[in-house]
DNA sequence: TTGAAAACTGGCCGATCGGTCAGTCAGGAT
DNA sequence: ATCCTGACTGACCGATCGGCCAGTTTTCAA
């Protein structure tokens, strides 16, 4: 079909894009709304149009993966211990990779994260997550969560050349050594 | 000579020391000149009047570290493999928790790494101790590696609450369990 | 066909950035 | 007393930022 999207739809689309690929190449900060609008093919003014501001955009590029690991987290919580432990493990690492462009954004956002009420349920729900993944109260199994999830953060970033396979069996091998659930 | 220029050196490594501070709290790209200036008691022309921009004082910044880095990967280079691997294990340890502030002030700069070549060798060292640490020229284990240094990087941010010898203990701990040598 | 709503834009605004420059000032050498 | 110089500063610059608004173009139901 001619698939005649709304106007409205397709360019919100096309700016949400445009947006994460300059996040992710250059940076939250370095990316300016001229840089934006003209990646996207229009205006700097269309794009304050669509959103109500800088954060906005930069909520709507972080959205499709919060929802995901919302989704996770609630999925988790019904969960025994241990089930919930295994289940972020496999989860997480899928949704990392699979969403790899909104975790390199995340990660130069984090500074200035505390002036963004936009991505304070994104954390919340990270934070969250740790907590299953560690799989115990024990403070340490706790920081070793921490320690795996800030190695596989950085793992996904700028790492555009290995393949999604590749990548999620290194995050896999790695959590399981740190976790001690080889 | 009568010690150097007292007030010169003085001004100076104010103006470090309160730079690295509001990096640290706040990044770089969101501290300006002047942020800066009214932190260590002087005016912004006093700041370019000692160091020849912003990057500069990113240099200065990081200056200590890097040579504490610098150092320590020429030590591993003369060791045997498995000797360089335990060395550059535990005194990157130490290092990393020592200059955990440098280390914050890293995080926020390396989305924007690629125009200041004042941090080149810094980088460059830490890709060599990589290796070192690794331990193997397995691909696998030089992703482990990386692995353990993000997780390590990630773990020193923001932990001013723990003390200096849980967060070496923890480390400790995580990179053994990756690089499995527990 | 038409007219009102939606989508879009050029131009402008105030704020702030890093950086420059002419000049002030204290104090040591002569 | 004079001069010089290193340390320092206020005023200012061009550039760029996010955001705003009046006005134009496009869309589409009636």
């Amino acid at each position: 079909m001619a698939v005649t999207t709304p106007a409205r739809e397709r360019t919100r689309r096309e700016i949400v894009r445009q947006a994460m690929a300059l996040f992710q190449a250059g940076g939250y900060n370095a990316t300016s709304l001229q840089d934006i609008a003209t990646a996207a093919g229009c205006s700097k003014a269309t794009v304050l149009y669509h959103f109500s501001g800088k954060p906005a955009v930069l909520a709507a590029v972080l959205e499709p993966a919060a929802a995901d690991l919302a989704e996770l987290v609630t999925a988790a919580a019904e969960l025994p211990r241990a089930a919930a432990q295994e289940l972020t493990i496999q989860r997480f690492i899928d949704l990392a990779v699979e969403h790899r462009g909104v975790v390199d954004v995340l990660q130069d956002v984090i500074p200035v994260i505390e002036q963004m009420p936009e991505v304070a349920p994104l954390v919340a729900d990270g934070l969250r997550m740790t907590q299953y993944m560690a799989g115990s109260d024990d403070p340490l199994e706790q920081d070793l969560a921490k320690f795996a999830i800030n190695g596989l953060l950085g793992e996904c970033r700028h790492s555009d050349e290995r393949t999604d396979d590749d990548l999620r069996r290194l995050c896999d091998i790695a959590l399981r050594r740190l976790l001690r659930r080889a």
